[in-house]
DNA sequence: GGATAATACGAGCGATAGCTCGCATCGACT
DNA sequence: AGTCGATGCGAGCTATCGCTCGTATTATCC
C-alpha cells in the first residue's frame, strides 16, 4: 500500500448534492461505530448504510481513518461549543460559582452523546485524530488557566499552569469516568452530588 | 468466521520449552505493540518476531485478541502488585502521610513501561480485557475505599464510595496524563511539584 | 533404542478489507 | 437543446489477515 494516510478532504463539497452525501457519510459512519464498532465498520458498510456508493465515499475523503476523523473532529466541535459557554458566561462569577458552572457543564457536554463518545474516544488513537483532540485538550486548558487568572485573588498562590492542568484533568476524568462506567452515579437525583463533591475537590485544592 | 471469541489460554504450557515458547510470544508481542501499532501486529509478524511459528502461537493462545489480552493481564499483575504493597505499607500512616505515599505510587507504577502503557490503554477496548482492567479498578478502588474506611476520623462526614471513586479516578487521571501527554511535568525536579499539589488535591478534599 | 506424547513448523485456505477506475447520471449555464 | 464539469456508481483488484492442519522435530519414559 503506497503511503496516502491523508486525513483531510480530498475536495471540498461544492454544490448542496455533495454536501448532503458527505452529511450522510459522517451520519452514518457515527450511527454504524456505535451499533457495530470500528472493526466492523467498513467504507463498504459505511456507504451503504448512507445510501451512497464507496466511489463517493472516496471522492471526499482519502481515507476510512479519514472519515472517522471527521467524524470526530464534528463530535469535538460540539463539545467544544458548550465549554466555551460556559467560561465565558462563568467569566465575571466568583471562583465557587464559577467552578460549579464547569463542573456541571463537563458532565452536561460529556452527555451529547455518551455511546459515540465512548466510541470515538476508543478509536481516537488509531486514526490521525490525536493532535486534534489535543488541541481541544490545550483549548480547555488555556480558556481555564485565563478564568483562574482573572480570578487570582481568590486562590492561594498557585503556579497557574499547574493547577489548571490538575483541575481540568480531574474534573475532566471524574465526569468522564461516571459518564461512561458509573451511568448510577448519573441518575438525577444522585448527580446533583457529584457536581457538589467534585467542586469540592476543585475549590479545596484551589484556595 | 465460526465464533470463537474466548480469551483464554488454549492449554497451559507444560514443559520448560513451550513456557519459553509463550513467553517469547508476549514478549515479542510488547515489542511488536510498541514498535508497530495493534494494526500492524499481525499474528504472523508475531510469531515471526518471537522466533517461533504461527502454528505454535495458536498451540496456546486461541486468537490474537487473547494474545494481547495475556500481554495485558500481565502488565496489570505488575501494576496491581505496586498498588498493593504501597497501601499495605500506607494503612498504618495518617491521612496526609499516606495519600502522599499514594500518589508517589500511582507515578511510579505509571512509569514501569510508559510506552507499552499508553499502547495496552489505547488498545483495551478491542480486546477482550475490558473485563479484567475494570476488575483491576474495582480492585483499586476497594483497597483505597478500606483505607478511608480505616482513617474515617480524619475526614469530614463523606460517602465512602463517592469520596473513594473521586480520589482514585483524579489521581488516576492526572498521574496518567502527565506520563502519558506532559513528559515536562515528570522531571527529576518538577516530580516533586506534582506529587504536592495531587497530594493537596486529595487532602484537601477529604476533610 | 524404541515407543509415545509434547511441541514446533509453515504453506496455504477462505474471508474480508481498503480502495480504484471506467462509465453513467445530474445540474448549471448558455 | 446542448455542453461539460460535478457528482455518483459498483464490480472487482490486490493485499493482508486470522487461522488450520498435516507433518517434522524434540523430550520423556521404559
Amino acid at each position: 500500500m503506497p503511503p496516502r494516510p491523508l486525513t483531510s478532504p480530498r475536495k471540498i463539497a461544492a454544490q448542496a448534492r455533495s454536501r448532503a452525501t458527505v452529511d450522510a457519510l459522517l451520519e452514518a459512519t457515527a450511527r454504524i461505530l456505535v451499533s457495530e464498532g470500528f472493526d466492523r465498520a467498513s467504507t463498504n458498510r459505511i456507504a451503504a448504510a448512507a445510501g451512497v456508493s464507496v466511489g463517493s465515499l472516496y471522492q471526499y475523503f482519502p481515507s476510512k481513518e479519514a472519515v472517522v476523523a471527521a467524524v470526530i473532529a464534528r463530535h469535538n466541535r460540539d463539545l467544544m461549543q458548550v465549554v466555551r459557554d460556559v467560561l465565558e458566561e462563568a467569566a465575571s462569577q466568583p471562583l465557587d460559582e464559577g467552578v460549579r458552572k464547569l463542573v456541571a457543564a463537563a458532565i452536561e457536554a460529556h452527555r451529547i452523546d455518551p455511546t459515540l463518545h465512548r466510541v470515538l474516544v476508543e478509536q481516537i488513537p488509531r486514526t490521525g485524530a490525536l493532535e486534534d483532540v489535543e488541541a481541544f485538550n490545550q483549548e480547555t486548558f488555556a480558556l481555564f488557566r485565563a478564568y483562574l487568572e482573572r480570578h487570582r485573588a481568590e486562590l492561594r498562590p498557585v503556579d497557574l499552569d499547574l493547577a489548571a492542568f490538575v483541575s481540568v484533568t480531574s474534573v475532566e476524568a471524574v465526569t468522564h469516568t461516571a459518564v461512561l462506567h458509573r451511568p448510577d452515579i448519573l441518575s438525577d437525583e444522585a448527580v446533583g452530588r457529584l457536581v457538589d463533591e467534585t467542586t469540592r475537590l476543585v475549590l479545596g485544592y484551589l484556595r
